[in-house]
RNA sequence: GGGCGGUUAGCUCAGCGGUAGAGCACCUGCCUUACACGCAGGGGGCCGACAGUUCGAACCUGUCACCGCCCACCA
């Protein structure tokens, strides 16, 4: 290990000597690298239970990713970077299986283009989560039998961080289990204090581009919490509850309108009735006034075209202070607003005496009974709508005006709404593209404060009426600071830059902005990505990355949404105890898909059957001779080595363009079929039979580790430390170099020995043959089977007679096996109807390519490719039929 | 109310214009000295319904039926 200790420093001097003056980087990297690298035996260190040691089972592999990544970057090329960063989880946060998924495709993503060559760099860290820390912190002091009001904001705060010391972060520790290559060392959190040094100067140059005011407006505020949130923070529920119809005479006493209302409470503020003004029932009420019932005031009767003339009476009543709709109606006719629900979610004085400190429910049912005794209740129905409830807190909305900060979005929206327009930023799958451009085409303004303590507390400082925003408060006495934070998500927006120590022109931000690649859960697009997007524009000129992956949702096994409140969450780290980092990833990997799965716990097994494979097919390389570490590809010595060879490179060509694609489900399926199909059963299987070459047994292994390392790269890690010639850790190593390239004549020999070894394979379990009796066999091949005849003879444990043989005979696509065995072995009957149903088969496809070359229309239309296809058919499916015919007619049908 | 996605083998999912695929589960053989967390062989599907386009449709078009998600200020 301290070999490649050296050869790691010596590299990194070289390199990082070469790469652009990035003198921070050089001197850190090489402080990493020569004191704090962890040993080989660190990195790979395996947890081998006892049952394995006794069973000779490999190990289950559950250790931790190297501390520091290494870059392996040739800096003489002069290629980008490859930069990805992580979406923060919260501090407090516990992996969970989204986490596992995204970060177990970003890693895939970084260790590939590490090993590719590419400079990388995967940013690091944590975000505050102001609302979910901060709900977390209080309920530990309620247990306590204190309160945040009690300790004040200053004991609070502390509090906070101290708790951030002992439970934040260990996330950090469960995606190094996971294996993720994360820039660890250069580890970030959203309000540390460079950070807070950036959003600072965000909120303050916001507000000078007058992007960023401060207003009277409606907000969505949660009693819950005693804040306001965002739109993008509010879910509308379905609710059933009860339309009311209430009298509202009219003040000259000539008659009455009738309202209706699922919120009688809100009533007490009604400052206007509207109605349509084309309506010919209400338009004579125009300019008159009713009396309010239960409070008196009188009130106008106006016209606006908001209201419906086909919905209930016709008659709206118009509440400013709480209802979004009345808001703008109040707007445009000047109505007064009148709050009669506080920011403490009770009723306010403005409400009566009769109703002040009630709920909004307890004044409604107060206001119902009163009305009722009044007699003027018209009506009530059950009324099934949707109703906004707090995403945080799960508490009734209540829409109310209070003074908050907003961001006008809509000049920030603009150029993020072109870079996806003319493709600089690409979503993948593309539909969420358009998900991204129809939202942003209707943005609107964002609340930005929010009345909790855990957050970037507003740079904005207030003297009787004056406002001054800035990072510290204007000279001279009396000036208060804001009490309000900002929106997590504010933060967030950052993420990209401030990590990189912006608002300075770090030679991390010149080197790491922008990033390549942004992968995540399509919940956040809105909220985060699209903010991202508008942020790095805005501030740095360039959009924050090219791609966006959107990856699938991962569903608990019976189709509902995982989550801890259902209990229907699965918890990987339970998963990595069972199966081993490699086996989750990879299960993960392979359920992945363009939409959303459900969970299944055989692609996580299978992904540990992947790792046991990998771990036996390299003991026996090693044991059959194997090394690693060739500089050259070893020449092929036999047909199998030319042909797993060729099957190597297509599948690292094809490998090459899952990456490149996000197709990370068939990149697992490809790496899968590689080692179980061609690599062990068969190439392996070969070897054994010494149709293949140890040396290029080994360098194919060399091959085939580094290009599954990206997907599992603890189990690839172990087989590569344990072949001779390997140096240096894996996840360094050389891109996976094409063997050969296509081989067609080996490729041609090895179907053909592939065909009659599973022929005769399939002929033995029918004729139940016991598999250890070596058959004789006479082959009709046109000396198809010649170049591989001793690989023949092995694998399918025959003797080759140069002379005909009487017995069976089992046909192949290029001819016929004669078997030396009596068909008297084999059930007649059941063979007779095999054989039968088999012909149709082929019989039915004659008829259906026949047919088709018959057609005119066809044979003048298709594609000549196409019909040609079809003629082959015809010509195959004759000989088969043929086949067939002979061995019917030996079985005497 | 608007939009997006889904409906394919018992289960979880690929395939998206030219003979229906994988893994798991199932059945039958094998402890073949890398691996029984294995190997070999096999059974199983009118591709949600209907109509249309096409020489040809699981795949394209339309309608419908369920299921899921997102957006939305009709009291």
């Amino acid at each position: 290990s301290d070999d490649a200790l050296t050869a790691i420093a010596d590299r990194a001097l070289e390199r990082e000597t070469g790469a652009r003056g990035l003198r921070s980087i050089v001197e850190a990297a090489l402080m990493d690298v020569m004191f704090e690298l962890p040993s080989r035996d660190d990195v790979i260190k395996c947890a081998v239970t006892r049952d394995t040691i006794e069973r000779g089972l490999p190990p289950t592999l559950v250790t931790e990713a190297p501390d520091r990544q290494q870059r392996a970057a040739d800096p003489a090329s002069g290629r980008p970077p490859y930069v990805i960063a992580i979406p923060p989880p919260n501090v407090t946060g516990a992996l969970h299986m989204g986490h596992a998924l995204n970060n177990s495709i970003q890693d895939v993503l970084i260790r590939w283009h590490r090993m590719a060559g590419f400079e990388t760099e995967w940013i690091c860290g944590t975000d505050h989560a102001g609302i979910a820390t901060q709900a977390q912190v209080e309920k530990a002091l309620v247990r306590e039998g204190t309160s945040r009001r009690e300790l004040g904001r200053a004991a609070f705060l502390e509090r906070v961080w101290r708790w951030r010391e002992e439970y934040g972060g260990t996330i950090i520790g469960q995606l190094r289990r996971l294996g993720c290559t994360l820039d660890y060392a250069r580890e970030r959190f959203t309000m540390d204090d460079g950070y807070a040094r950036a959003v600072t100067r965000v909120f303050v140059a916001l507000y000078e581009r007058g992007l960023i005011y401060r207003d009277h407006y409606m907000v969505n505020w949660d009693p819950g919490l005693g804040s306001a949130i965002s739109d993008l923070e509010v879910e509308e529920r379905e609710v059933t509850d009860t339309l009311w119809s209430i009298a509202y005479p009219l003040a000259d006493g000539a008659g009455e309108l009738v309202v209706a209302t699922v919120r009688p409470e809100t009533m007490l503020g009604d400052t206007a009735v509207a109605v349509n003004p084309e309506d010919p029932r209400h338009r004579h009420l125009i300019g008159r006034s009713v009396v309010l019932p239960l409070v008196g005031r009188e009130i106008p009767v106006i016209a606006d075209d908001y209201v419906r003339t086909d919905f209930g009476t016709g008659c709206l009543k118009v509440t400013p202070a709480h209802d979004p709709n009345d808001f703008e109606i109040g707007r445009r006719h000047g109505l007064p607003a009148v709050p009669v629900i506080g920011e403490d979610g009770r009723m306010t004085p403005e409400a009566g005496e009769r109703y002040a400190g009630l709920t909004p429910a307890e004044a409604a049912a107060r206001v119902v009974d009163d009305l009722r005794a009044q007699g003027l209740l018209r009506a009530e129905e059950p009324y099934t709508h949707t109703v906004p409830f707090s995403h945080r807190s799960g508490a009734r909305v209540e829409p109310l005006i209070s003074l908050q900060w907003f961001c006008d979005m809509e000049r920030l929206a603009a150029p993020a709404i072109e870079v996806v327009r003319d493709g600089t930023v690409r979503f993948t799958p593309g539909q969420w593209g358009d998900v991204y451009l129809r939202w942003m085409q209707e943005i609107r303004p964002w609340c930005v404060s929010r009345q909790l303590w855990w957050g970037h507390q507003l740079p904005v400082w207030y003297r009787g009426d004056e406002v001054h925003v800035g990072p510290e408060a204007p000279a001279g006495e009396g000036w208060e600071r804001d009490p309000d934070v900002l929106d997590t998500w504010f933060s967030s927006a950052l993420w990209p830059f401030a990590t990189l120590g912006w608002p300075d022109e770090t030679p991390e931000l010149r080197a790491f902005y922008p990033g390549s690649v942004l992968s995540t859960a399509r919940d956040i697009i809105f909220l985060w990505v699209a903010r991202m997007v508008m942020m790095g524009l805005e501030f740095r000129g360039e959009v924050p990355f090219r791609d966006v992956y959107i990856h699938s949702v991962i569903q608990a096994p019976d189709g509902r949404r995982m989550s801890k409140s259902l209990g229907t969450g699965i918890d990987p780290l339970e998963l990595i105890d069972e199966h081993g980092a490699d086996a989750l990833r990879f299960g993960l990997l392979l359920m992945s898909s363009q939409q959303d799965v459900r969970f299944s716990a055989e692609k996580i097994r299978q992904g540990r059957q992947l790792v046991t494979k990998l771990w036996n097919a390299s003991r026996l390389v090693v044991a059959r001779g194997g090394r690693a570490g060739h500089a050259t590809p070893p020449e092929p010595a036999t047909l199998a080595d030319r042909w797993m060879g060729a099957r190597v490179a297509a599948a690292l060509e094809e490998a090459g363009a899952l990456v490149a694609a996000y197709d990370f489900s068939r990149l697992a399926k490809l790496l899968y079929e590689l080692v179980f199909d061609d690599y062990c059963d068969w190439y392996l299987e070969l070897l054994k039979a010494d149709e293949g070459s140890p040396e290029v047994a080994g360098d194919l292994l060399e091959q085939i580790l580094a290009l599954v390392h990206p997907l599992m790269p603890f189990v690839t890690e172990a087989c590569w430390e344990g072949m001779p010639g390997a140096a240096g850790l894996l996840a360094v190593h050389a891109p996976p170099r094409p063997p050969h390239g296509r081989d067609a004549e080996a490729e041609a020999a090895i179907r053909d020995l592939q065909e009659a070894v599973t022929a005769l394979r399939a002929y033995r379990n029918q004729a139940d043959v016991p598999p250890r009796e070596t058959l004789r066999v006479h082959a009709e091949d046109g000396g198809r089977l010649a170049p591989t005849a001793a690989a023949f003879q092995a694998l399918a444990r025959v003797e080759l007679a140069a002379t005909p043989v009487d017995g069976t005979i089992v046909a192949v696509p290029f001819g016929r096996l004669h078997v030396a065995r009596a068909a008297a072995a084999i059930d007649m009957g059941a063979e007779r109807a095999r054989l039968g149903a088999e012909r149709e088969r082929v019989e039915a496809e004659l008829r259906r390519a026949e047919g088709m070359l018959a057609n005119e229309r066809f044979t003048s239309r298709a594609p000549a490719h196409l019909v040609d296809a079809e003629r082959a058919k015809v010509t195959r499916y004759t000989a088969a039929r043929a086949a067939l015919d002979e061995r019917l007619a030996a079985l005497g049908a």
